[in-house]
RNA sequence: GCGGGUGUAGCUCAGUGGCUAGAGCGCUAGGUUGUGGCCCUAGAGGCCGGGGGUUCAAUUCCCCUCAUUCGCCCCA
């Protein structure tokens, strides 16, 4: 076997495609219900793109991106064909959908078209990772973008969009779980508290913590090693310490989500890995995926356009893997709705019936019936096993002795009946529906 | 970057230091001269992941490598 897909890649072989297809549409339909537009932005991207947004010290950015960069591929340093070294621009692969959406939101001026605009997206991202289950270093994400507008209502609608779609592609059991990341003005003083309530434990925690004590002493809290059924009495709550305007939209966003249905969970220990999180972080969970055990996240990023260069913009937003999606259905048991495709088939005896069978099959496709017929020229009974791999409906039986008369045999594969008529009328039935 | 598991037919997997390496499913053909599914019969299909070592002999034991998988980190 010379040729393999890329380590942590995968195929989607047409088995599968229909459960694909069935989750995408699923997704598209309940943004349709919830307002939201599509938006396709380019598989790559500046890389100070993502350096800019997702931040230049997070482990997407800092070891996991793809780079790539355009002409003929080349030993480094090689020189071009006037002799000097040419600089070749290089781009990263989109490790995440959030930055990309709004580049193009605000390259594109959207903000100034509606007073709020509402994006959603179906990608493929890319991360240069270890893979395991439900890791790959290509996976595909649905996701939604909110942008002009901090109202906690809005927070309270991205959270129910997601779940909505989670249901309808059939998911149940998983968690929902919210917390309030605070802000600029207000994190600060909650780390500085954080450090202080661990400080004299640190000492006893694991090596991870003790380098993010240093580094982001908020992460230490979703460690899975520590013991927090004596950690957590310790450890001061967020809400406590949060700004009259983060504490008023946390409780203003539980409230919102009692409105739209929606059951969830306070954690106190959720943080998010990316920078440009605020206030609003959220998380859906499933077991049953393997240690990767979140299904969707997402959170508000109030000062992230105009980071990148936009006019200041609130927003919020979540990315969902579909292959978590899909391993949680399995888990789940969740059956698909199947495509039900069930053309005609057309099987022809002989030299003198081959040429007159592929006209009726034209004429078949080309009114708009699904046709096919057997290319291997084989025995009828083959045809028929054909025509039953295919799932076929009716079967149309043209024989040398049909063709001389100008009639064809019609047989229904679900009864077992059959008939001979005109090939006209045969047609014209078929196209008909029946 | 670190740790564990697994590589045998298209797929899921048995198996043995020694003769033509097996099963189920799938595929092909036959069981009707021009009629599918179910059933029966037959057939095709494997350098047992690659390289090296031990041995009279390796698919089997040992080492290396590659691939894959699960986990850590992190994330969807």
């Amino acid at each position: 076997m010379k040729y393999k897909a890329p380590r942590g890649t995968q195929d989607i072989l047409p088995v599968e495609v229909s459960r694909w297809r069935y989750v995408e549409g699923t997704f598209r339909r309940t943004c349709a219900d919830f307002g939201y537009e599509e938006i396709r932005t380019p598989a790559f991207e500046q890389t100070d793109l993502f350096v800019r947004a997702v931040g230049e010290h997070t482990d997407i950015v800092s070891k996991e991106m793809f780079s790539v960069s355009g002409g003929k591929p080349s030993e480094a340093g090689e020189s071009d064909d006037a002799g000097e070294k040419k600089e070749r621009e290089t781009f990263v692969l989109r490790p995440e959908g959030t930055a990309p959406t709004l580049r193009a939101y605000i390259q594109h001026s959207l903000g100034k078209e509606a007073p709020m605009t509402k994006l959603f997206y179906i990608a493929p991202n890319f991360r240069y990772e270890r893979p395991q289950k439900g890791r790959l270093r290509q996976h595909h994400q649905t996701g939604i973008e909110a942008l002009g507008s901090d109202d906690p209502a809005l927070d309270a609608e991205v959270i129910a969009l997601g779940l909505t779609y989670l249901h309808r592609v059939g998911i149940r059991g998983e968690r929902t779980e919210l917390n309030s990341v605070g802000c600029p003005a207000c994190r600060p003083a909650y780390r500085e508290a954080l450090r202080q309530a661990l400080g004299e434990r640190i000492g006893s925690m694991c090596g991870n913590c003790q380098r993010r004590y240093e580094t982001n002493p908020l992460r230490i809290l979703d460690c899975k090693f520590e013991d927090w059924t004596v950690l957590e009495p310790v450890v001061p709550d967020i809400v406590d310490h949060l700004c009259e305007s983060c504490a008023g939209h946390f409780a203003a966003v539980q409230e919102a989500l009692a409105a739209f249905g929606v059951e969830y969970v306070r954690n106190k220990r959720l943080v998010r890995g990316l920078d440009y999180y605020v206030k609003t972080s959220f998380e859906i969970t499933h077991s049953g995926l393997g240690a990767q055990s979140t299904i969707l996240g997402g959170g508000r990023y109030d000062g992230l356009v105009e980071d990148l260069g936009g006019e200041p913009t609130p927003g919020i937003g979540f990315g969902c893997g579909i292959e978590r999606v899909l391993l949680a259905c399995e888990a789940l048991g969740v059956e698909f709705p199947v495509e039900a495709r069930r053309p005609v088939f057309v099987v022809t005896l002989g030299d003198a019936a081959r040429l007159p069978g592929l006209k009726l099959l034209n004429d078949l496709r080309q009114a708009g019936v699904a046709a096919d017929t057997d290319y291997r020229a084989r025995s009828m009974k083959a045809q028929m096993r054909a025509a039953n791999r295919v799932n076929a409906r009716y079967v149309v039986i043209l024989g040398e002795d049909e063709v001389a008369q100008g009639v064809a045999s019609l047989k229904d594969m679900e009864g077992g009946g059959q008939e001979t008529l005109p090939q006209g009328e045969l047609l014209a039935r078929l196209a008909a529906g029946a």
